[in-house]
DNA sequence: TAATAAAATTAGTTTTGTCTAATTTTATTA
DNA sequence: TAATAAAATTAGACAAAACTAATTTTATTA
């Protein structure tokens, strides 16, 4: 059994092992990925390896071995899952539930997470649009097309979002953005790379190159 | 902000003050509710001391503060009524439930409890008779009569278990007994002080007096 | 290539919560 | 009361997970 700190770092490897800009895990960056030390990653690493969960080469950085992407998954299953109790159930707002779920993911019992499943109804995709993997490991793949590549002119529809950020996200509610909504891209400006976008056939706003960097589509 | 363990320090230690039995709460007593070392305790101890959570006196043992109280009883707000959500909605047994509550109860989020109590409508008592603290902190009195001192050739309902460890559960559900069964005391053996009981006005059987030591009644 | 910068690692420290073994204090009993 | 037993405490150790500061290794760039 992982201790909930190993648990967090195999869940920071996997996401960055997700990235396709990471050609190689560092030290450095599942330090920053946690907001840790690079001296206790290094001694992470070594734990992990020695439990057989990573594998480490100076050259390739750190890579999951199948059990350690197995258990990153099991996590990213039950997180997910909780985080579409707290909303569906718990009526808890968009950016509240990814932190409390950062808590509940870390409950290991058998079957909690498929009796989670089942009394939510096999949900396909949790709040922020990303994809629940299933009891056997299998998971669909994430949205990763962003708004910022999208065409002038064109109509997108919110798929999910890149950053979980409450920030992000009570921005996202203030602008009554979420899962689904249709976004058309009106016009660039050239000076600073911000949008002018219409949301849901509104009226016209301006948004930051940042903001529809992280607003991704199907 | 408490840690786990302190949380676990101040359920025990309320759990002791609740017991008539108890007179004063001492270093071995807590040692032995939490399956700990006389010499952590004393640490603990001191570390609750200078939290203001409880009071020590060599003479008068430990002593919960107002505070003190106060988080405990949250905990077992939280920790019952995660109890009721795993038994009614993600339909686990009786003998289960109680290990994953104790992961559960230290899931620290403004309004978790509220939130899950209504949810749940507002249940009064827990799986096993125990009653769950309102979110003021009021709590209805625990059932404290015990079927061991019922009369002979009388009938009695079930209220609550003292025991909740699963093999009491377990041995409750092999002989169909849950909260609202009804047993009738139909003769205690001199021998050895086993009782021979008819549940629900079934055919009579024998158990020990240790098992009707901890079924209460109401 | 040599100098510099960045990344990784080592060494040593801290906090939390536990332990064992030894000792001291308190209570019980002959 | 004196001897003994039980309870509480102290002292010291350990594991987990983090840190800082110093050093070494690797990569980049003049
Ligand atoms: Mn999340
Ligand atoms: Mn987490
Ligand atoms: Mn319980
Ligand atoms: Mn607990």
């Amino acid at each position: 059994m992982n201790t909930f700190s190993e648990e967090n770092y195999l869940k920071a490897i996997f996401r960055l092992s997700q990235m396709p800009a990471v050609s190689k895990i560092s030290t450095s960056a599942i330090a920053e990925s946690l907001g840790n030390n690079p001296a206790s990653v290094v001694d992470m690493i070594r734990k992990l390896t020695d439990k057989q969960l990573i594998e480490y080469d100076k050259k390739k950085g750190v890579k999951l071995t199948a059990q350690g992407e197995k258990d990153a998954i099991q996590i990213i299953r039950k997180h997910r899952l909780w985080e579409v109790f707290l909303l569906e159930k718990l009526e808890y707002r968009w950016d509240e539930i990814h932190d409390i779920a950062e808590e509940l993911e870390h409950i290991k019992h058998t079957d909690l997470a498929d009796r989670l499943d089942k009394f939510l109804g096999f949900p396909e995709y949790d709040p922020h649009g990303d994809p629940i993997p299933k009891a056997n490991g299998k998971m669909a793949k994430s949205f990763s097309a962003s708004l910022a590549d999208g065409k002038t002119g064109s109509t997108y529809r919110v798929a999910a979002v890149r950053d979980t950020s409450s920030a992000f996200l009570q921005y996202l509610h203030k602008l009554k953005i979420s899962i689904g909504t249709q976004i058309r891209l009106i016009e660039q400006i050239a000076f600073d790379q911000s949008l002018v976008i219409s949301i849901d056939n509104g009226e016209p706003t301006t948004v930051s190159s940042k903001f529809v960097e992280n607003i991704l589509i199907s």
